[in-house]
Formats: structure tokens, C-alpha cells, sequence
DNA sequence: TCAAAACGTTAACAAAAGATAAGGATTTCA
DNA sequence: TGAAATCCTTATCTTTTGTTAACGTTTTGA
């Protein structure tokens, strides 16, 4: 992974999407994006591997990835995330054991990366131990509601009322993802999504 | 909810379920017991119901519970939690808004109670805050590795898939929980598990 | 620019799951 | 203890999904 400086212009778009979750003042500030790098990502370049630990949390800055697994020589897609969002093989960052998916940019990507170690070192960092405490806390908390509706989707609907739900809520994804990668999501092969599909257009 | 007080010997369980996630000192832990309270359940009582903000984080002490959703007038269960875990319809308890589901003792139950507003206050006291945060960032990425999972699950495994992992890692919860509800927290109907429970059988 | 790859739809058949109902065993609780 | 409720299995029928393959269109990349 390439690392590069980082436009000024993309550390505001970060810091003000991190508004969201926690403020840092000038002096924490200054020490956060020393321990920021950035980097960019052809379509279907990987920022994380099954098998290997993911040593970065980043942040999409342009562009979109997409979360899969394979199995039995498929490729399933798991997740999608979009600029604004984080995005992290999170487990395995967070025990920096090895991960069990990918994570692949859907289109040309550029992403502000935290490295593990960085992460670490500002969480013992005097001036900015506590703000990071605080940012990790609402990141994940952040992520458990958005999963808290993802399984309860799973549990409570059947993939033709998930993939409405999707063109109700999320018909940017929709429109920005191939539709095979959209069926893996809703845990249903393309060929039934298509199906899908024309079952709801004559009805 | 009633309220008891809480036998010091259910403080040094907690305590040492504690250790996992965060280290109290004794200063620490003397400020933090003062905000919890114990509360009993009788077989099926509820500690959370859709529609109501959850506005406790429990810790199961001994007993078991279930999540479950209502969907059609049919009960659908999306969860379980046993003793020595953490319990609460969680995105509800973060952002203070109604929850989406029930929460209910599958046995008499006996839990540690953290209130929304202690957890605020020790968030905001000046010797409590650094630890809270640190706590409250663990528990989540604690919830975050467990969804990260049962979400890879739906996507990568058929029913009878993950019905045998099942079997081979969460034994315990098969011979504590009632099929039926196994059957929804597989995302299928009981009468589907009964199924696959035979063809398992005679393979 | 042009061949290869990727993508969405459709068809046909097989496999699995949903819905409903019935029957028997077990548990619950008044 | 005894009636009611709960629970699991089985059967039947319907619906949905999976699998495989074919076809035409679009996109990709050398």
C-alpha cells in the first residue's frame, strides 16, 4: 500500500466528518494527522486480505469498497461503504488477528489511513489519550447500530422485503453497485435477485 | 423493574468479568459500584419491549435471555445471552430512541443494572470519565466482533450450514434454548429445523 | 478498436424452505 | 394432579431459491 501526503483540503473534509463523532481542538488536532497518511486504490485493489491482519482503519475520502468472502472458489459480497464512512477489516484491526474477508475498492478510491500502531500510541498519548478513547467508543458504537439492523434484517425479512427495503433506504448503493454484488448482500444468488426483480415490476 | 441491592459476592463476579474489558482501581471501582443495582426476572419477564427506550445495560448474573422481534403477531428471536454477558437492546440504550425489539428472561434471571443517565454521569465525572470511555469503547468492540461474525454467517452459510457450527461451537446454547427459537436465530421456520435436524440424522 | 470479460436476464429442473395442520410427548401451573 | 399450554416431529402442498446453462448487452483493457 502506497502511502502519500494529504491535500489539505482532504484533512478538512475529515475533520469535519469526524465532527460527527468527537471534537478535536487545534492543539489535539495537530497531533492527530501527524499519525494520518493517505493513499489510493485502482478498482479492485484490496485494502485488506483473509488471512492477513488489517493493520489500518481508514476513511474514504472518494470512492467506494466493497466487503467479501470467498467460499468454494466464489467471491460473496458481505458490505459496501462509501466516501464519508470508515471502513476496516474491524476485527481483525481491533485483536490484530487474521481477517477472515477482503475488502476490495469498487471504484478508483483515495482513503485517510490510521495504522494500528498510531492508533495505539495516541490511545497512550497524554494529550490524547481520552479524545481517543472517546472516538473509538462512538466508531464503534456507530458500527453496532448499523449491524444491529443488518442482522435483525436477516432474522426478521425475507431477501424480496430486504432488497425493497434497500430501494426504499438505499437506492444509492443500488445504483452504484453491480447487481450480482447486491444479491451476495441480501444473501441470495443473482439469478433469484433477478427473479426478484421482475416480480416486482408486474405486481 | 424492581430494584435490589446487590450481595457483595455478585460484585466480585462482576468485577472479575470486568477484568476483561477494563482494570478498576479501588477508588475506581468504590465511585463505579455506586451506580449499579441489581434487578430479578421471572421466567419470560422483559427487560426491554419494542417501541420503549432501553434505558439499562445489564449484566447477566446468572439466568439467560433472548432478543425477539414481533413481526405478523409471530415471535421471532434473534438472540441469546447467558450468564457473565453483557445484556441491552444496545442501539436504543446509545441513542436514547425507541427500540426495535423485546428483550426477555428465558429463565429466572438475576442481573447487574447500569442506568443511561449513571452511565452519563460517570462519563462526565472527572475521575470516572477516562476509564468509562475506555469501557464503554471495549464493550463495543466487543458487540462489534460478535455481529461481524453472525453477519458473515448469513452471507456465507445455508441454514443447515449454520446449524452445524452451531453444534460444533455454541453446544451449550442448543441444550439450554428451546428449538423453536434456535430455529429463528438460524433465520429459519421450526418446522425447517426439525428438517435439516433429520437429514443431519440419517448422513 | 476489438477481443475478452463481466453483467443481467431467462429457462428448466432440482432442492430447500414456507405454510398449515395434525398428533403425541413434555412441561407448566392453578 | 389434571387440564392447558408448549414443544417437536411429520406429512402435504405451495412457493421460493439454488444450480446450470444459454444468450445478448455492456464494459474493460491490451
Amino acid at each position: 500500500m502506497k502511502l502519500h501526503s494529504i491535500p489539505t483540503e482532504a484533512l478538512s473534509v475529515f475533520r469535519k466528518a469526524l465532527e460527527k463523532f468527537v471534537y478535536f481542538n487545534e492543539e489535539e488536532w495537530a497531533l492527530f494527522i501527524q499519525h494520518l497518511s493517505a493513499s489510493t486504490f485502482k478498482k479492485k485493489d484490496h485494502f485488506a486480505y483473509e488471512g492477513e491482519i488489517c493493520n489500518y482503519i481508514g476513511f474514504i475520502l472518494s470512492g467506494s469498497v466493497r466487503y467479501y468472502h470467498m467460499k468454494d472458489g466464489e467471491d460473496i459480497t458481505g458490505y459496501f461503504s462509501f466516501e464519508g464512512e470508515f471502513v476496516s477489516s474491524y476485527k481483525s484491526f481491533l485483536t490484530q488477528e487474521k481477517g477472515t474477508g477482503y475488502i476490495q475498492a469498487l471504484e478508483p478510491s483515495t482513503l485517510l489511513l490510521i495504522a494500528y500502531n498510531d492508533m495505539q500510541k495516541m490511545l497512550n498519548h497524554s494529550l490524547l489519550a481520552y479524545k481517543m478513547e472517546h472516538f473509538g467508543r462512538l466508531v464503534a458504537e456507530h458500527y453496532i447500530c448499523c449491524y444491529e439492523e443488518r442482522i435483525s434484517s436477516f432474522i426478521t425479512q425475507s431477501p424480496e422485503e430486504r432488497y425493497l427495503n434497500m430501494m426504499l433506504k438505499d437506492r444509492a448503493i443500488l445504483l452504484r453497485v453491480p447487481q450480482h454484488y447486491i444479491a451476495n448482500f441480501l444473501g441470495i444468488t443473482p439469478v433469484s435477485l433477478s427473479r426478484i426483480r421482475k416480480r416486482l415490476l408486474y405486481q
